[in-house]
DNA sequence: GCCAATACTTACTATTGGTGACCATTAACT
DNA sequence: AGTTAATGGTCACCAATAGTAAGTATTGGC
């Protein structure tokens, strides 16, 4: 039988309180690589290296981490193939995809208000 | 006249071109501490002390960074009373008010999904 | 004169992010 | 036979960021 999780006895989980393990996870979700890569697993399972391209400048140690952090939370799945050169494959599980929402809004938003981000970053370093 | 801002020309702003400023900008909401801070302003404006009490467990330091950089952002009001002791007010500029519904969601998903991640960090870890 | 209260600084340490070099494997060239 | 190229990493290292703990300024009340 599958381990279940309930909230500390008469509450409920909560990201405010800082003993909460859903805090870890906001802290995980909350992260740019974190929102890229599932913005970017949009269109079915990715090879590491193509996420890597997509993701414009990211170093691989960070990409093999982000990854397997997404995977142990149950958020992607890897799938390796054995050939040579190896080929590996990254896919957004059922969990994953329900992140999507969230994040990729959380992208739609830097792209669609950064000018007034960077005129109030000018107003204040004027002062 | 206030400076406005376009794009690079002949493209867009994406957060998935590492020159993008609008990448540095998803670096700063997708934070913990961005998150939470904008989701405990929602109710009007909090004083330092309060949102330091409702973000359990930030330090002084780090909360002060984060709405700095909040307000250099365009995203939160600082407003200072000279009292004795020193009064500060926060409060959510309508730029960060349309964050709220992004950010809200993610501090909602964590809550909601943390039991599937829980069991999947354990079974990933039993493997 | 001393303490309490508040919103910070400052100096320090720990953790994370990021870089560049290297590795194992095998097909395709020269 | 030796060399090159491709892929998905790892490793050792350095830089940047997050976090901690102590200190500062101000002044009303005791």
């Amino acid at each position: 039988m599958p381990k279940t999780y309930a909230p500390p006895a008469g509450r409920n989980w909560d990201v405010l309180s800082s003993q909460c393990p859903s805090r870890t996870s906001l802290a995980r979700i909350a992260n740019k690589w974190t929102a890229m890569t599932v913005v970017v697993l949009d269109d079915g399972p990715l090879r590491f290296g193509d996420i890597r391209t997509a993701l414009d400048g990211i170093s691989g140690k960070v990409l093999t981490d982000t990854l397997r952090d997404l995977e142990r939370d149950g958020m992607v799945t890897r799938r390796s193939y054995s050939e040579v050169p190896p080929r590996v494959e990254y896919e957004l599980t059922p969990l994953g995809r329900t992140l999507q929402g969230p994040l990729t809004a959380l992208c739609r938003w830097a792209e669609e208000h950064i000018p007034e981000v960077l005129a109030a970053r000018d107003a204040y370093d004027d002062r």
